[in-house]
DNA sequence: GATGAATGAGCATTCATTCAT
DNA sequence: AATGAATGAATGCTCATTCAT
């Protein structure tokens, strides 16, 4: 709530990237619908004015947050890729990369299944993203020479991995008693037989 | 959008019915947080005084539509447990009627897990829910004698199951050319491998 | 500025003319960029919101106004043509009719003139209302026999009349140290000669 | 809208009349209320700061454009007195710049008309123009030993003048099927008779 | 002299909720 | 039981103006 200490007059980069970064914490403490474009703004240190300098609406750096949230996880993905020897090592590791991300996004990704359904512009967003997955896995497996699976079967095993992971980030799995360690068994050997 | 028919005067349990039934359309359709309330009455053939004489703001309609859909669905649930002999049949059959609902509901599910996240008394809600249907599935393979799991391979089940059908039922799969009838049979092997 | 008492619950038409009666008089006096919608509404003793249930927006409000005050001013016209027997005393009556109408509107009718060039709907509203007038002269003339005059006669008549009205209605006149009566026998000849 | 290329560095007074030429163009297009200071000095090739240097803020340099408009105007009018002989054509020239001058600046005359009433400055400042007209067409009848007139009927011109030259160029007349030529005709009437 | 990022008071508009009828 | 006019706090957004560079 305190804003963040800045330099007083900065590049137009700086200010928007500011204000994305902030949008971040505050759409996944807040779910979209209960933040507004001023708070935002007042968190990252700005006034509203400077909000709508950068962005025409909230819808707009709601969509600019996910990118950079996608992108993030992305980086890191590929950086896992090369380093595992064992296909047991890298389901593991991905499991992990995954879970991480959601972790720190699960309020921010509630509201994003809410948008998807109502907002057009995000729905064709998200969709591009999730295409990209399923390209990425049928790719890995193809250079890899593994078993070949089909793109449904690709399909159910991202949803699995989100959805699981969305449950442990949101605390809701602990909150069922079920255990954490469980449904990373459950991930892990499910990428691995993927991978295999 | 035409207000229905009515009789000018009825009972409080029938006018309530008649508020929760069209809420669960107009959640469905237009989501949690672009429904008026006073939509929701005039969509009943009701004025905005009648929809708080039966409920204390918007989220009480929203938990009460919730129930009411949960409840047909384990209605459902129940009338095709004792029906079928072979396990691959009854993975089948529970695979269909779970499918089905979530096609009507897609649209509210959706807020559903966007209130969630900002509203407790939704969260609770939820996880009763939640935990009666892992507690069912517990259950249904203890009458049966089958194969023991833990409670996280069983809730890893309920998450697939729960966003492969809201991927169908969104249209997200299709969009992602990805088959209806294959991501229907990962969802039918996963149920049955659970209930062997 | 004080909130006018008001019934605390009345009909949309004596709601909307309550607001429209005011509109009249806070735009008069402010402006109407000056003039804010829920400033209106305080004035007439209602809230934001009732304002909006009435009119789309400020625009929309403004032309309400404009047409109950071209309403009046005709009607006291109408009422004014029977009455009198000679041209002399049909064209002081007449100019005193109009003069008592810019007295009121000074304020309003500068506003129109703004935003006629601005608004495209305020532009063609306007000439509905011009071409009616220049139509209506044409016809007292006809029907009293009188001699012809070409329609741009008949305009530069009319832009007479309302330009010296305002002028005199606004206090320009006085504050040039120009005579009211002189100016009003200025109309007058004009009219009388034009009636003649 | 594109900027005007400009030198980099130069003179006050080279940039304050860059700024006022702008505005004089955007505010005629545009309408007062309608123009954001930003605008303009983006328009003349500057920044926001650069234009609160040079005027206190918005008013200030409507009214500079102002003043330059109506020099412009009797520096036309005093070029054209002493070039004609008969009254006749004195009357068609004087009609002829007053009908120039107004169609290039319709848009600007209308905001003026509208913050008269608002704004006080403004109102002084247009009163100074009004007198120095009303005197200066006094002085000419005066001079040239014509007939005596009472300033009410000079005041009376004027206003004929100002308006039916709006009329004409606002394009009101002819959308009003309002022959130019006829209108052009009563105005040089109306001065030929009053400087006989 | 010029910049332009930043400001923030202020206005337009919405919608969940109330209460007199 | 039902009405629906009215509410008003809350939010989105603008734009004249400032000031550190």
């Amino acid at each position: 709530m305190v804003p963040r200490s800045r330099p007083r007059r900065s590049s137009p980069e700086e200010t928007r990237e500011r204000l994305v970064v902030t949008a971040r914490v505050v759409f996944n403490r807040e779910g979209y619908f209960n933040t507004h474009s001023n708070a935002i703004a007042r968190e990252a240190g700005y006034s509203p004015g400077t909000f709508y300098k950068h962005f025409d609406d909230k819808r707009e750096i709601f969509l600019a947050a996910y990118e950079s949230w996608v992108r993030d996880e992305w980086e890191q993905l590929r950086g896992e890729l090369p380093l595992h020897k064992t296909t047991k090592q890298l389901a593991a590791q991905l499991a992990h990369v995954v879970l991480d991300h959601h972790r720190s996004y699960a309020g921010f990704r509630a509201s994003l299944r809410a948008l998807i359904v109502t907002d057009e512009k995000v729905r064709q967003f998200v969709l591009e993203q999730r295409a990209g997955q399923l390209d990425m896995l049928a790719n890995m497996r193809a250079r890899k020479g593994l078993a070949k699976k089909t793109r449904g079967e690709d399909w159910a095993l991202l949803l699995l991995m989100e959805r699981v992971c969305d449950s442990i980030a949101s605390d809701e799995a602990r909150e069922l008693q079920v255990k954490e360690s469980e449904l990373l068994r459950v991930l892990e050997r499910a990428l691995e037989e993927h991978l295999q």
